[in-house]
DNA sequence: ATGAAAGCGCTAACAT
DNA sequence: ATGTTAGCGCTTTCAT
């Protein structure tokens, strides 16, 4: 492997003129420039990654923390981490993957100058790892709202706003009775940050309009969502509007309210809360509101990146969400 | 950050010894490691990765290149990445992602010196990333079967061998007319690994066993196998057995056959290929062929770390697909 | 069993 | 506009 000492050497110059001529970090002339990057492509040089970050303290990567549990939906975590990993390569940084759900990954990472920065995604309302990222000395940045944010920068979809804009909805569709179908069991007993926060806006708009909205919790499998449309008409045999926040159990949820006669190929009375391309493949239109996982992780990068520069204030971003009327039958 | 020199000062020993302490490569004195490991522990110091890489050349470092195709299911995928990430842990390595199917990536990291060794997934049969990949000095393996594999390693389920037991299961069952529901075209078009590979030890056996096997593409829509299950029965009106090889056609597969008379609640004559927790999550009992992702991940890094110190000749391990039958109508 | 010292390849003052 | 030089923090000979 060539070393910019060759490069130099190639070029008739410094190693520091080398090095200017790839950070851009003074002005070169012309032909010096001209020279130089020449040798850099004759020997196919490529600066010695771990040499950079001794030298600069910086590394260029990027800590992300996918913790893969139980009841979450992986292909909607992975539009989350393509959305990182696409907006950190156009950043000229890339990304180190951590999947254990443990602190020390955080800290080995963090303390080893191995990453310059450090995105965690699935946040729990009381994350054990908050704490912790509160001590690193890298900017840091939560996909999700933990209880205390202090300290500390979050990005998420409003779910709170999303869980008012449902139950708004249906509520201005006439419905008077509703029910949330939420996540598996799993998700809410950890008190996943969104999965929280979807019940509570729901709860917060069905009180203020008057509308019964129960809550229920769901299994992913075809029988689960059966169990739990189930449930939700035996506790609350009137209802007659749906919010469906799962989008395993969503086509089955569909099915099922299709059997018990309260939807039609025509459409459901049901709003969703997932990915727009997952909306659109159910078998019956259906009126959604976009999880935009790719957006949210772009900007988590660029948030954890501006904090790379100068100390900023940590600051919490919440997306507005977007209800889509895709026709289907909303009214009772 | 404390450095290996404030440690040494703090144990009252040389950086050297600290050096020792930590990689076990020459005998330490008793009382020296404890009074050194008392050091690090109070100081909570940790090694700086760079500096490490730069001196010894290692990064403990794997490059993951996971290319997130059209037609390829997510939650599949990530079962092979859990499978790496954890036994990378395993063997105190970390995981760079690296998404985008750019040969640019491959030589970027490796030139870099930013990881030790590289895996890469999503093989096609003519793969552009096969020569890069040859002229790389880390080590390297593929999670599939490139056309030519000369000189790189490969590891999979041996997918041909998987076409080919399905094919002996339901030709021993009885069936005469038999179909591969087989991946999306996207998938197929690019010649993905894998897919080619299970066609050709398909058709080979129906040849072989004198039925009639015939090969439908199919989308991962509900509509899309519906299609496929449709263009099967007129292609071949007498088919009664089939093999399915798309997770997420199978369940409107299988509805798709019921609909049409083939199947029923207590079973279809039907193999999937698919890991197992998609073969036992169906509505009814299914006799299928698992792919084991974390298992060959996991493989992938112990090939790929064993390249790590001694040159050794490149191998390709195919595991031996096993069918386990769940009940259901096989029979014709 | 331990220490001293020479790099590893780069960046960023500090010169001129 | 460019060159010189002193590290960055670690590993690993070479000594003893």
């Amino acid at each position: 492997m060539p070393t910019i000492e060759d490069v130099a050497k190639a070029a008739g110059v410094s190693a520091s003129t080398v090095s200017y001529v790839l950070s851009g970090k003074r002005s070169i002339s012309g032909p010096t420039r001209k020279r130089v990057e020449q040798a850099i492509a004759d020997l196919g040089y490529r600066p010695h990654a771990g040499a950079r970050a001794l030298a600069s303290s910086r590394t260029n990567v990027i800590g992300l923390m996918v913790p893969l549990r139980a009841g979450v939906d992986v292909s909607v975590v992975m539009q989350f981490v393509t959305g990182v990993v696409t907006r950190a390569r156009g950043a000229d940084h890339d990304v180190l993957l951590l999947t254990q759900d443990d602190t020390g990954g955080l800290e080995r990472v963090a303390a080893g100058s191995m990453v310059d920065a450090i995105i965690v995604m699935d946040v729990e309302a009381d994350d054990p790892r908050v704490p912790v990222l509160r001590g690193l000395r890298q900017p840091t940045v939560l996909i999700g709202l933990p209880h205390d944010p202090a300290g500390l920068s979050c990005v998420d979809l409003d779910f709170e706003a999303a869980g008012r804009l449902a139950a708004g909805h249906l509520a201005d569709a006439g419905h008077r009775e509703v029910a949330l179908v939420g996540p598996p069991p799993a998700v809410l007993a950890r008190h996943t940050s969104y999965a929280d926060r979807v019940i509570r806006g729901w709860s917060a708009t069905c009180s203020a309009r008057g509308v019964a909205g129960v809550v229920e919790a769901c299994e992913t499998t075809p029988d689960g969502a059966r169990r739990a449309v189930d449930a939700v008409l035996e506790r609350a045999p009137g209802t007659t509007g749906f919010f469906v926040h799962n989008e395993q159990a969503l086509p089955h949820v569909l099915g099922r309210l299709a059997e018990r006669g309260l939807a039609s190929a025509a459409g459901a009375p049901v709003v969703a809360l997932c990915p727009t391309a997952v909306a659109t493949a159910q078998a019956v239109p259906l009126t959604s509101i976009d999880i935009p996982g790719e957006v949210i992780g772009g900007v988590a990068v660029d948030m954890v990146l501006a904090g790379l520069d100068g100390e900023r204030p940590a600051e919490t971003r919440l997306l507005a969400p977007v209800l889509v009327e895709r026709g289907g039958a909303t009214t009772p």
